[in-house]
RNA sequence: GCCGGAGUGGCGGAAUCGGCAGACGCACAGGUUUCAAAAACCUGCGCCCUCACGGGCGUGCGGGUUCAAGUCCCGCCUCCGGCACCA
């Protein structure tokens, strides 16, 4: 006859308590001005990076950085302060628009089932979101201020439309973003992509490109970040300088260096194969082969041209340019004029002066084509062999070393300085002629904004014969027309072409007039979205500022690096923008940024290297083997993939175990930034962890009671658990500050396993107070211990518990003693004990050690070691 | 090629400021309990020598600084991420 027992039942604990939280809302942040907000309290902005909620559904990817936030956000809570933790939706974008053609329902349909997916399996994860302010990029009342916030970028000139090429692809039937598209393939898919004149929307990113650099020393972000950032936006600082055409009077080619101070030793330039001027300046002898050079380039996928990088190929114009520094008569500036596919027409002025002595790349080039290298520097590094193969041209040199004494036109010399100071020179001498100035270049470019697609923000944009006009405020929302046939006609225009009825329409002067059918990328929504969850419901503003001024910076942002360059740089602008606008008082929107790693899985892979797929693997004793072959496979960590067929759906962890030991999980693992395989014999570990933990409160049989008898009433605390608890509320502490929370569920665990030793000594105070740390991590079974036990309120509004320090130190404590630094002994001596004092025990402890040896010296590390150097 | 990050037991990892390497978990082994098993609880668990006491070795590899190095310096190797003819 089984009797009723009490065991820890999460399926039990965690519907009841989300139930609960969510019906009283809980965990609802209050704005400066609503009844209840306290202006004593510090505000906290923990953001997630907000999902695009596929039809997949989560992936246990997805948990990993929302339970840090929900860790981080309810301790600050505990802490005194009014958080702001909200979660919403990245609803637009392709992989709706593609699940539509291929089943034919509408994106609106698919979209909609995904979001209610993802919702329900988030809050069976408990984590403390404010779903009071959720809210979705393709909502009409959120899309509206898209379109009101692109039309502010608008009046700043910021957009504009160009028919410049752009990154096509015929896959997915849209051009790309230069971030979208990796190696002429797209990152989504990886489709080939090919260069496409289109008519275009685009944002300049650009006039902030100088900001978006600056600004980033003020974030708590990794350097590597920082870094990607900087590189992505490539300032370089150099000089443009104008080049005559031999035979083409007026005809200047303007080229971008980095090193004005070589013009000495430029003896060729390159035009990239695009460059307008290429057709005016071929000489007949020359037009066949640039043209076939030109068309061969044009052919190329990027992916080939990047692939045959290092191997140089170009033609020659036929004309010669004049070098600035010399006279139009002097032979000496007279040096030829080539196109290669080496010189990218979008970088720069798409042409250079080729230095081949202090260029690899020039060096490489004049080596194959048999051009000149002169010679320009007078090196003197002590390696006299390569010195003076430098001077003679033999060998490129990019240090900065000494100018030769021939680099002189009469009127300018640079003869014996180094780069700075020659180029200060050479720069201000150009000046002076007129053929040049000092010029700053970014790798960036701007923003293309426009997609050809039906599953996005329309733009607010009507094409009348007087031109582009934009829609009013008043008119905003401009919506999506209903179509059941979204698929790519084979044109590059957006299956809106075909609402007929929504894109005739009239202007403001009510004459004929068409919609723009290009719509908003990705990115767009999500570019402002932080701000929105600040004042969600606004229906007069993007966001009241004074709600934006209280909540902005976000404090805590984490997601994945793979919005580094993308998301991240788009955020920044439209924030700094709207700043501009006087709309913002911040500069930056994301004050401290983390980037999770990559949960991965185990695999198994044969003695080729392939990896066999997880139902064809097997356990046979300590080796895993081919289920087929009985071959002996090796473990390896890959990603997830439904392939490999290791993918771990969260759901499945908390049918069997519960959303805390999920959560737990996640975070035990290992450090949230790096990358680590999820392993499910792993898994309960952590669950036994919570049981013990329960355990500690609750009587196996119901006839013992709700929790054990000595927990019913107060009693002191036993001095030895007290100063065990102590010991981890500071450690825990600690480690969520440096969000470290592998190590403090590694302190609690400590604690359990001493508690357990010790169960019945345990008082009520000393569990409730656990029962709070614990709380940010595993909240459901902490709240259901709290309410056990008796604590007062819920538990997610009780203050963080005290810690004494003077519990943190002991009276004695036991240090190790080491001869030569090797750990001889130990002894217990007074805590801040006088050094002599731990001389003397340390001395006594390793007694036979120092037998006949004579003590040099003793370094004495307070309360950790003493180290005697003997002889 | 350039720029980041990492490499620690059978596995995931800890060591926060140069001070006892291996916390904590998993796996494994032994034990208690049980008719039995599971669960739970207890003990052990880097490698080598030793019955033991104890000793030697040990944080990717090779050097160095220091009383003391996983941690700092120099030179390599491997893996992961980013950029890649950007003038």
């Amino acid at each position: 006859m089984a009797e009723p027992k009490q065991t820890y039942d999460p399926a039990t604990i965690e519907p009841k308590w989300q139930r609960f939280w969510a019906e009283r809302e809980v965990f609802r942040a209050k704005n400066p001005g609503e009844p209840g907000f306290d202006p004593k309290q510090p505000k906290f902005y923990a953001l997630d990076m907000f999902p695009y909620p596929s039809a997949a559904g989560l992936h246990v990817g997805h948990p990993e950085g929302y339970t840090a936030t929900d860790i981080v956000s309810r301790w600050k809570r505990a802490k005194g302060c009014n958080v702001l933790h909200p979660m919403g939706w990245d609803a637009f974008g392709l992989p709706a628009e593609q699940y539509a053609i291929q089943t034919n329902t509408h994106p609106a349909t698919t979209t909609a089932a995904n979001v209610a997916t993802f919702k329900r399996q988030l809050q069976r994860l408990g984590f403390s979101y404010d779903w009071s302010r959720e809210i979705s990029t393709a909502d009409p009342k959120y899309f509206k201020w898209t379109q009101w916030i692109w039309k502010q970028l608008h009046a700043r000139g910021l957009a504009y439309e160009s028919n410049a090429p752009v990154w096509w692809c015929e896959a997915l039937g849209t051009v790309l973003a230069n971030d979208e598209v990796i190696n002429g393939k797209s990152e989504r898919g990886d489709h080939p992509c090919e260069r496409r004149p289109l008519r275009q929307w685009v944002l300049k990113i650009t006039d902030y490109a100088e900001r978006l650099i600056a600004d980033l020393d003020g974030l708590d972000w990794s350097e590597s970040l920082k870094t990607m950032q900087r590189e992505w936006i490539g300032k370089s600082e150099g000089a443009e300088i104008d080049f005559d055409v031999h035979g083409h009077a007026g005809t200047k080619i303007r080229v971008f260096t980095t090193r004005p101070d070589t013009l000495f030793g430029a003896s060729f330039m390159v035009l990239s194969p695009e460059h307008p001027l290429v057709a005016k300046i071929t000489t007949e002898a020359q037009r066949a082969a640039v043209e076939a050079y030109q068309r061969n380039a044009a052919a190329k996928s990027e992916l080939e041209r990047t692939d045959l990088a290092k191997d140089k190929s170009g033609v020659w114009t036929g004309a010669h340019a004049h070098n600035p520094l010399f006279a139009a008569d002097d032979p000496k500036g007279r040096i030829p004029v080539w196109i290669a596919d080496y010189v990218i027409v979008t970088y720069g002025t798409g042409a250079i002066m080729a230095v081949p002595a202090g260029d690899e790349r020039d060096f490489a080039f004049a080596q194959k084509f048999h051009l000149p290298i002169p010679g320009i520097f007078a090196p003197a590094t002590g390696d006299a062999q390569r010195d003076a193969r430098v001077a003679a041209g033999e060998e490129c040199c990019s240090d900065d070393v000494p100018f030769a004494a021939h680099n002189t036109n009469g009127a300018l010399s640079i003869a014996g300085l180094g780069m700075a100071a020659a180029k200060r020179k050479v720069i201000d001498w150009l000046v002076a002629q007129g053929r040049g100035q000092a010029k700053v270049t970014y790798k960036l470019r701007d923003w293309l904004f426009s997609r050809q697609r039906y599953w996005g923000e329309p733009f607010p944009v009507l094409h009348t014969q007087d031109g582009v006009e934009l829609v009013p405020d008043a008119q905003l929302p401009v919506t999506l027309p209903h179509m059941d046939d979204f698929k790519p006609g084979g044109v590059p225009e957006s299956p809106l072409i075909r609402a007929r009825d929504w894109v005739a329409t009239k202007d403001q002067k009510g004459r004929p007039a068409q919609r723009e059918i290009n719509t908003m990328p990705g990115a767009a929504g999500s570019s402002w979205y932080f701000l929105r969850f600040c004042d969600p419901r606004n229906e007069r503003e993007f966001c009241a500022k004074a709600a934006s001024d209280y909540w902005l910076p976000v404090d805590l942002y984490v997601g994945g690096t793979e919005h580094a360059v993308g998301h991240l740089l788009y955020s920044r602008f439209w924030t700094k923008v709207l700043h501009d606008q006087g709309l913002v008082r911040e500069k930056e929107p994301f004050r401290k940024l983390y980037n999770q790693g990559m949960i991965q899985a185990f695999a198994y892979e044969d003695a080729r290297g392939a990896i066999v797929a997880m139902k064809d693997v097997k356990e046979q004793g300590d080796d895993v083997v081919h289920a087929a072959t009985g071959e002996k496979l090796k473990q390896i960590v890959t990603k997830m993939s439904k392939r490999y067929g290791n993918v771990v759906n969260p759901d499945d962890v908390v049918v069997e175990y519960g959303a805390d030991t999920l959560r737990l999980y996640e975070m035990y693992m290992g450090p949230l930034a790096d990358s680590k395989p999820w392993n499910p014999k792993d898994v309960p570990g952590v669950f036994r962890f919570l049981q013990r933990s329960w355990r500690l409160a609750v009587p196996e049989f119901h006839e013992h009671g709700a929790i054990h008898a000595w927990l019913a009433n107060d009693r002191p605390d036993d001095p030895a658990l007290e100063k065990a608890l102590h010991r981890t509320i500071h450690k825990v502490d600690g480690d969520i500050e440096r969000l470290a929370f592998n190590t403090a569920i590694a302190a609690m665990i400590v604690f359990v396993n001493d508690a357990t030793k010790a169960v019945d000594k345990l008082s009520r105070s000393q569990l409730l107070r656990f029962a709070q740390l614990l709380q940010p991590f595993a909240p459901h079974l902490a709240e259901e211990l709290w309410e056990r036990l008796g604590g007062q309120g819920l538990l997610t509004h009780a203050p963080w518990p005290a810690v004494d320090a003077a519990l943190l130190v002991d009276d004695e404590v036991e240090i190790a003693v080491q001869v030569l630094g090797k750990v001889r002994g130990r002894a217990m001596v007074p805590n801040k004990c006088a050094n002599d004092v731990a001389i003397a025990a340390a001395r006594s402890a390793v007694a036979s050690h120092l037998e006949g040896k004579t003590v040099v010296k003793e370094i004495v590390v307070p309360g950790k070691l003493v180290n005697f150097v003997v002889k």
